[in-house]
DNA sequence: CCGCTCATGTAACTGGTTACATGATTTA
DNA sequence: TAAATCATGTAACCAGTTACATGAGCGG
């Protein structure tokens, strides 16, 4: 059988990410990438100094970025740019993440607090209810506000990445109205 | 101004689902605690030996958790409860996760996969995207079963969270086929 | 020139993973 | 009793965080 191109690792998802981004906005330099997923409200991806340039460090070794120093010549300043390899594991990792933790169920802290919302006395159960519907409120208009701004992209999946972000949001907030509903019953006995 | 009771140090996320469980089935093996994460679906708690083990004797000694050997003699076999303490941590932990992520935007590696869908070419995308629809409605089914076994409980908590798995489930379905709609009309073009 | 922010890095630490070792119990 | 599996643990490794160091450019 025709074995297919070794891939040289899988990527982790970090390191999909910065492909991705270097993919997408081309030569650029880790600060850029940084900024990047600082901008990004997921907390996930904080961008900070030391993931990022190890991280890079890394793929340049692996071969899936190149770099050379920035025509403006500061520092060590140095401009990434994608591999054809990095392509290649970008792509890999899209199609099939290591693990196949592709539709895996999503984490929710809020989930887990639920579960053991017993352990809390009913005054605080109900404020920590509201207080989060209210800060996922806020989540939901910055969501919207995002989608409303990627609407009219050339490349409609950042808009659809939004949306994710937004109906992902919304969700969680029937169901916070939905365990409001189940801590006023029990008050009501 | 009267200071607030000293919280030893803030628990992380998996140390409070291990005073949780504790909290909730009494006095416990480390090895009853790992099977409870191991049987969860969510990929978060894997339950490994290498995580659960450390971090009881890491409980155990900022006094969160206390422990004897069991009745049963076996080799070095403890049971664990939780301690006042422990439980304040918890309760603590529950109104306000370290980092105040309690309503931060939850992470799903579809979003980012979706964001660089572009970088794959059409036909895998689509089944991509088809493959994911398919997993992620026999998670729906499975999380609709949890949903049904847990409506009964005596305690109403655990039925939510199902309830939110199940939820969260079935919205990312529903943006999956939006995905889905954008990948067929722009091979239609 | 002083201080501020931008930008690139590094070092120490932390928490979790995989893989292994080993003792106890059950089952064939 | 031999093999399988349950149960407890540990060691090496790894990725990411915080905190720091440092240089470069810039505004007062």
């Amino acid at each position: 059988m025709a074995k297919k191109r070794k891939i040289s690792n899988p990527v982790t998802e970090l390191e999909a990410a910065v492909l991705g981004v270097v993919w997408r906005d081309g030569p650029c330099t880790p600060y850029a990438i940084r900024q990047h997923f600082r901008e990004s409200r997921a907390p996930r991806w904080s961008g900070s100094a030391g993931a990022i340039y190890p991280l890079v460090q890394r793929l340049e070794r692996r071969g899936l970025l190149r770099s050379k120093h920035s025509v403006r010549g500061k520092r060590g300043q140095r401009d990434y740019r994608i591999t054809p390899r990095g392509i290649a594991d970008l792509r890999e990792w899209i199609k099939a993440p290591p693990g196949g933790t592709n539709a895996a169920l999503v984490h929710d802290p809020l989930r887990t607090k639920v579960f053991f919302l017993e352990a809390l006395p009913r005054e605080e159960a109900r404020s920590l209810v509201s207080d989060s519907i209210g800060a996922l409120r806020q989540e939901a208009v910055q969501a919207k506000e995002d989608c409303r701004k990627s609407a009219n992209d050339k490349c409609p999946f950042s808009h659809l990445a939004a949306r994710n972000a937004f109906l992902l949001t919304r969700v969680r907030i029937r169901w916070l109205n939905e365990v409001q509903e189940e801590l006023e019953k029990r008050a009501a006995c």
